[in-house]
DNA sequence: ATTGATTTGTTCGTATGTATC
DNA sequence: GGATACATACGAACAAATCAA
C-alpha cells in the first residue's frame, strides 16, 4: 500500500502539484487514508529517489534540480528510466534481437552461471532525434520465458511486468569509462578508441535472483547521472 | 540509535564477521536490546548501503561483490569513502588551500549564493602511491567557522565531525564526464582535452544547508564507481 | 525572547500477511 | 502442513526541531 502511495506523491511531483513542499503527514494520512507509519514509509520511498529533502519541525520540500534538464538523468529512480527523462520517453530502434548463451564474461557481468540461455537485446536510444545511448541488454530465459519482437520496441519492464509479473526490486550500478570497439564505434558514430561513460546495472527481482543485466553507453552530449545518497557517520 | 546498531553491522559486515547472512532479526532483537522496528530501521540503513540483499521468508545476505576490488568504490556508503577503499585509506596531498569567494559558477555547482565566502580545498589523493583521483573541494564559511591546514591533510569529514559536530546526511551527486584543462592535466599526469570521469558532490546538513561541495577526477585505472538502487514500479 | 503549537524523528508493542524452509 | 523469517500495517507515546503568536 505504502508503495502505491509512493508512486502517487512521486507522479503529483513530477507533474508539478506541489510547488516547495509536500503536505504534512497529518495531511497525507487523511488524503490516503493510512496511518502515519504507512505515510511515512511512503515519503521514505520518495525521498530515496532523490526528490526530497527533509526538515525536521518544518517539513518534506522539493528538490528541483535533476528533472529540470534534459542533461540529468536520475538513477535513483531505478530502471523505468525513459519515463523520467526531462524531453519525453525515449526512442528505441532494436539493432539485435536474439538468444545466446552466456560465455564466460557474461556470466560474470550478470552474476549468472556459464552456459545459461539468454535473450539479447542491442538497441540505440534516441530522445527527440538526438542519440541518446547504445544499451546492450541480456534477459535470463530461466526467469523470462519468452520476449517478443514487438515487446522490445518499448519499454521491456513495462513488458515483463504486464506480461509475467515480474516486478524488480534492486539494482546494482557500475559506472565506469570505456574505449569504444568497432563494432560499438560504428553504432554510435564516435571514433573506435573513444572513451565513453558506461552503466553496467544488474537487476535482482525481490528472491534475489538476476532477471536482467546490461552495458549502456552514453553518448548525449554533456549527460550527467544523478543519483541521491544518504550518509551515515561511520566513526569509530 | 538504530543508526549506531547499523554502524555496528556495517563494521561486522565488513570485518567478515558473517558468511553468507545476517542473523535473524529475533537474535538481532536480543543482541541490540531493541525493539522489530528498530532492528529493521538499522537492517535497512545497511540495505541501502548496498551491503545486504533481502529476501523474504529466508534472511538477509551479504553482498559480497564491491568490496573486494580496489578499482571499485561503493558510493552509497557516503561520504568518508576513503574508508571504504579496499586497499587502505587514501594518502592525500594538499595543492591549494585557501579562502576565496564564490563565483557564478562555484554559486551554481554548490547551490549556494555568489560572494559567499568559502575554504578552497584542492587535493591530490593517492592509493598505494598510485594516483587515485584529484578532488576539488568547498566548505562555506558560514557553516564551517574554521578548517586548519593540518586537519585537511586527513579526512576532512572526520574532523568537522570531531571539531564541530558536522555531520551530514544527504548527498546530491552527479556523475559526467569533463575535458581537462592545462591546470587540471597538468595535476593528473594526463593529456589536455582527455576525457575523465567526474564527480560532482553536494552534501547536505540535516538542516538542508549546504556544508560542502566538491568535484572529483577521477584518474584511478578501470576504477568503477558502485551505487545500489531500489526500484518502484511506476506503472500508470 | 518565551511560550505554545506544529511538524517531523524515533521507539515501542501488536497483529496479520506472505514467502521460504 | 507447520515452523521460521521477513513484509506490511495500525496505534501510541515521546523527542526534537521549527515556526508563529
Amino acid at each position: 500500500m505504502y508503495h502505491a502511495i509512493a508512486q502517487d506523491i512521486i507522479k503529483a511531483i513530477v507533474a508539478g502539484e506541489y510547488e516547495t513542499k509536500l503536505p504534512t503527514e497529518k495531511a497525507l494520512m487523511t488524503q490516503f487514508d493510512a496511518s502515519r507509519t504507512t505515510i511515512r514509509r511512503a515519503i521514505d520511498v520518495v525521498f530515496r529517489h532523490g526528490l526530497l529533502r527533509r526538515v525536521q519541525g518544518s517539513g518534506n520540500f522539493i528538490v528541483k534540480q535533476p528533472q529540470n534538464s534534459a542533461t540529468v538523468l536520475n538513477l535513483s529512480i531505478g530502471f523505468d528510466r525513459a519515463a523520467m527523462v526531462a524531453g519525453g520517453p525515449l526512442i528505441s530502434k532494436v539493432v539485435t534481437f536474439d538468444r545466446i548463451k552466456a560465455d564466460e564474461q557474461l556470466a560474470k557481468q550478470g552474476n549468472i552461471a556459464i552456459g545459461d540461455e539468454l535473450y539479447r537485446v542491442i538497441r540505440l536510444r534516441y530522445l527527440q532525434d538526438q542519440l541518446y545511448d547504445l544499451e546492450e541488454s541480456y534477459f535470463p530465459r530461466a526467469v523470462v520465458p519468452y520476449l517478443s519482437e514487438d515487446g522490445v520496441q518499448h519499454s521491456i519492464f513495462a513488458f515483463l511486468r504486464d506480461a509475467y509479473g515480474i516486478y524488480g526490486s534492486t539494482t546494482e550500478n557500475y559506472v565506469h569509462q570505456v574505449r569504444l570497439n568497432a563494432t560499438r564505434a560504428k553504432l554510435v558514430g564516435q571514433p573506435v578508441g573513444d572513451k565513453t561513460m558506461c552503466l553496467d546495472g544488474i537487476n535482482y527481482l525481490a528472491s534475489g535472483i538476476v532477471f536482467n543485466f546490461s552495458k549502456t553507453f552514453f553518448v548525449y552530449p554533456d549527460l550527467e547521472l544523478y543519483y541521491h545518497t544518504e550518509n551515515i557517520d561511520l566513526q569509530d
